[in-house]
DNA sequence: TCCTAAGCGAGACGGTACGTCTTGTCTTCCA
DNA sequence: TGGAAGACAAGACGTACCGTCTCGCTTAGGA
């Protein structure tokens, strides 16, 4: 393993680091397409030759940062126990997905540039499509957790794929929005009026008079 | 009215047209970023110097078709009397934005392509951006209207900001996953499913256990 | 003849004038290449069809004016008896050509403006080559009648091309230096000192020591 | 010296020779004004871009060989000692400027198809311009050394930049004509006549009857 | 006096060339 | 051996003119 970079010089990841940073500054000063490869070797001090020592291209190079980024959120979220997934942190107001929404608000919070440049689509929408199904897979997961484990009857009102897209999207919605507008809750609050709003619905959020239907 | 189109010669429109129909076509085929001028002309059967009489660059033409689509839209929303928004399609369900929320599945599916364009956020994420915006001033119409008319209480366990995000970021879930999966449901009936999770909320929905809170 | 120019509109005239005008002057003051075909009908207030209804394009314009300058300039010279040619104006000084040459510069002295836009090499050097291709004629015919009607021994010690291009070179750099510097003399004058150089040679005219050779 | 050429790249000397020498072969087939900078960079087998790298227009390319053309030729006659003007090479019909006519002659003669693009007007007539220019200089010089060392009485029948454009027009008629009809006799020959023509003039070059007027 | 052929303007259109910009490859040199 | 410098090809861009064409308006001269 690891064959190919027997002994990687140590300017190597001095350089990357340089463009990366580089990169990541332009994008959010004049966005994704209007940065060429020139602009980024000139703000790292850089030959543009280099660049492409370590790149393919622009998107190459994009790439990597938010890989990284989203293989440490679902670490994160991985290195939860499922057990607490439910009642934790707030076993007051039970919900799936409790825990890592509020893991999730708080890795964006830690790397806010980052979440903006993916959630302004800069990064060609593949990465925000990337998350979007992360979200939606885990969401897929503990439905079908309850239904396998929990026994729940299942008489599914609302199709699971509907209700995973609603659910992703509203997300992706809050998230852009609080990011956008330089946190204005702490990410603890924030995922818990999300979780409000989407697990107690309109209607009671609200003050609507209740439809006269039950849950399904 | 139209004093500026003192008199336009009876090609330019069909022209116009031509050069739409290629580019939206050549954008569904490749994505924006790999159609260039020469592609859109070359389609359209016209010269290349043909495109700048009319346009500025391959952005300023999709504007044009998105801007008609967004007006279109807002249109036809405007028309409907506000008194029906709450109870019709179905007055046993009432919410606000009822009709406004058929019509906009509606119109998706009547223009489907156009908008798979702008949900994939092909056109310069500004369009994507516009229709978000259009959803949030509706939603704080409503619920200001609702403030102000209906002698309401207000007591919002959710700021408004956040609900009307979470509103738009959902709608724009759904739609998106509706619409790539070529309208599995008719609009109607997705219009119905999104309204359903949104004010009965995903614990009833899915027949989770009710939170300990009351709506507020 | 002229079966095809029917009846002529008055108006065609004056829009050829001005559209020649026009050309002249912006020649004259941005130079043959860089004038276009918009310079030439906006400073003639006239629509851009217009000029393609009476050119084929900027050249066709500028040769009327230069063939119409040159058919006047032979017209003028062939009008005069040959019988003068020799010693007219001057019988003290006779020497072949010496009418012509001074009906040439004072032609040119009444139409300046064209006569700079030729030598200046403006109108694609064809007609600078039109220019000196008559004066050669002129004079190969002068030297074929001296040999043939005067029994004059030939030895000529110059080939007469030679001679004639000398002779057509030696004309076109004094009237261009002459209409260059805005006729510092009359053209009487002018085409005499020509000939004084011409006919009696360098030596002569600067006080040279004289070559051992006679004249051939 | 040469300060600023830090360290061309080998290749530079190569790609310039090819980009020229295409050109030089393009206007000799074409004409200046049909040649296009694709045409030049196909002949030259490079890429159209590689000619911006190099230089900023046709013209540019262009001037570059003139340059270097017209220092050559100042640089040939400037290094031969100003004592032999007069008499060399043939002391027998001594006469000023005789060897850099000479040399002129000769000098076309090596470059003759860069003399035939120059003496065509093709480089926009500037070079044309500088050339006769150079040649009127001389002329001056010389002329003006005269009156101040050789104290020769100045009765200038004839004002110097007369004969001076006089001398320079016929010079560029002849060697014009020399070079458009293949060099039909050596340089030096050529020379020779031509200075027969100028110190001798027509009238005894052509047996015609002398003038009755004396040298001045 | 009408009416009709022309001159004319406006502007769409295809085409060619331009000069610029960015990309990605490759080569050479330097530390 | 990593990096800098820079030549080069490829190709899209937006602009400038060109010459052609069509469409209507205006106007002058013959019926």
């Amino acid at each position: 393993m690891e064959l190919e970079s027997k002994r990687i010089d140590r300017r190597t990841n001095r350089t990357r680091r340089q463009l990366r940073e580089a990169f990541l500054a332009l994008i959010l000063e004049k966005g994704y397409d209007a940065v060429t490869v020139e602009d980024i070797t000139g703000r790292a001090d850089l030959g543009r030759t280099t660049f492409y020592l370590h790149y393919r291209d622009k998107n190459d190079l994009l790439l990597e940062s938010l890989e990284a980024l989203v293989a440490d959120l679902t670490g994160v979220i991985a290195r939860t126990p499922i057990a607490d997934w439910r009642t934790s942190p707030d076993p007051q107001h039970p919900g799936p997905l409790q825990l890592p929404l509020r893991l999730a608000f708080q890795h964006a919070a830690e790397h806010a540039d980052l979440y903006r440049i993916i959630l302004r689509g800069e990064g060609r929408t593949e990465t925000i499509e990337r998350i979007r199904q992360i979200v939606i897979e885990q969401i897929n997961h503990v439905l079908a957790v309850r239904v396998a484990e929990e026994q729940v009857p299942v008489h599914p009102t609302v199709p699971p794929e509907v209700f995973a897209n609603f659910f992703a999207g509203a997300f992706q919605g809050v998230l852009t929005w609080w990011l956008e507008n330089d946190l204005p809750y702490p990410p603890t609050e924030i995922a818990a009026l999300f979780q409000k709003i989407l697990y107690d619905g309109a209607s009671r959020v609200l003050g609507l008079p209740e439809s006269k239907t039950g849950p399904g």
